[in-house]
DNA sequence: CGTCCACTTGACAGTACTCAAAACCTGTGG
DNA sequence: CCACAGGTTTTGAGTACTGTCAAGTGGACG
């Protein structure tokens, strides 16, 4: 009972890579168990992060990248014209701060949206490792390349699609990631702002607030301040051009 | 004197990573002089690429990575509902093809705007290699990584920017990548149409065509077809909010 | 020299932005 | 427990930028 505990507290200091509950989506994903454990020595889990807190600042020196155990971050680049981008959200399972690696300052800034459990990996060990344990190099490699496509979407996201597609986009990703934890796809905190919504999808906020009141009245969703319901996933994904 | 050519001919079989003139600039970059023979090894230079001709599609197993030698390449991804997006421009001395790595398949499409020369470096060689050097392993994070916060600029770009801006972006771009290799960084050719540039900066072809006009106007540019002038090359950084 | 395609220019329309005000949460202190 | 202040979200009215549609121009190339 008490290790069943442990295993599903993100807060338990006990957690380590082999116990954590999103092993199967997170950094351990490719490793054998004997790697696991490797990587589980590098690992280092601190208090809970505060709603509001940063976990570092845009052009700080690059030290860590880090893994979501619990709650919800978000990524964004300021402009030297001092204009905010989000550049993403990041939910339990998803590792950030890789593009602090090119330049050896972090190119954005990254701030929890709830009390959030986080995992820091300091890279330089990340790139012993890499040297060591060939799958953890590819492993590495794939991280990057797919957040270079991940970025690709959302470039194609802002070029070609309207308001109504964009926000359609987003709650059917965050669905999807969602359900990919074993939870709900179709009922879930939102656990940003409108403005921050707006800010990630190239929108205003008051076109965001205006087409998500557009998706109530059509039954798309229900929502009533952060919390969204999927009522019609499926047309929200035609709608995403998700098919 | 023979020697000479030889170094300058981007289209010389005999040219190699030792003595190829980009070689500050490219891969070989990060790497001394016994290291760059090691990754010479596993480079290969085929024939010229012509016009039009693809250095792969979307879909396709991901086999190597490419440096471009001479010419211009253009990437782009076709969306589930038919929609292309271009999602770069790449010229001598820049890498493509790393989106392939995290799928094992190209995320996108690489297409000649020109006859251009082309290495191709495969990419399961490129991982030992990688293991066996740390600095290139290094750098190749390093690579990966810029690419990400590349995008995440051109998402920004996106987001934020007016037609102006974002052309005028694309300009001091392409003239600060001529100027790195020690081209004239205010009077080029500009190797892709009209419809590509709108393309990639989701614009339609009529608002570049305009803006180009606009900017003519101005006398921040002469442009005739395909060959431009910046004659306001400070000007076009500040549109471009490039300080 | 003529055809084709890329580009330019013009007129008009529509989506999303701006500005403004009202409604609604949230947390605090009486 | 209620009242109030601050911030966030919603809603409304008007505008503007860029897109759409259409016609015309001009290079490139056979």
């Amino acid at each position: 009972m008490k290790a069943e505990l442990k295993q599903h507290c993100p807060n338990d200091a006990n957690v380590n890579c082999a116990n954590c509950r999103l092993n199967s989506i997170c950094l351990p994903l490719a490793l054998r168990q004997d790697e696991i454990t490797q990587l589980d020595d590098i690992v280092q889990r601190g208090r809970p992060v505060q709603k509001g807190q940063h976990l570092y600042r845009q052009g700080e020196n690059f030290q860590s990248i880090y893994a979501v155990r619990s709650g919800a971050i978000k990524a964004y680049s300021t402009t030297d014209d001092g204009e905010e981008q989000v550049t993403g959200f990041y939910f339990p399972g998803e590792i950030l701060g890789m593009d602090g690696i090119g330049q050896n300052r972090y190119a954005s800034s990254a701030q929890a949206m709830d009390v959030s459990a986080i995992c820091e990996i300091p890279f330089h060990r990340m790139e012993e490792l890499s040297g060591k344990l060939p799958s953890m190099q590819k492993h590495f490699f794939k991280l990057l390349s797919q957040e270079i496509v991940e970025d690709q979407r959302h470039i194609t996201l802002l070029s070609k699609n309207s308001a109504e597609e964009r926000l359609a986009a987003l709650l059917v990703s965050i669905s999807a990631r969602h359900a990919r934890r074993g939870l709900s796809a179709t009922s879930f905190r939102l656990p940003m702002s409108r403005g921050d919504i707006g800010n990630f999808l190239g929108l205003t906020i008051e076109t965001v607030s205006r087409v998500f009141t557009r998706f109530a009245k059509q039954g798309l969703i229900s929502i009533a301040n952060k919390d969204v319901t999927l009522i019609d996933l499926e047309k929200l994904k035609e709608t995403a051009n998700v098919f």
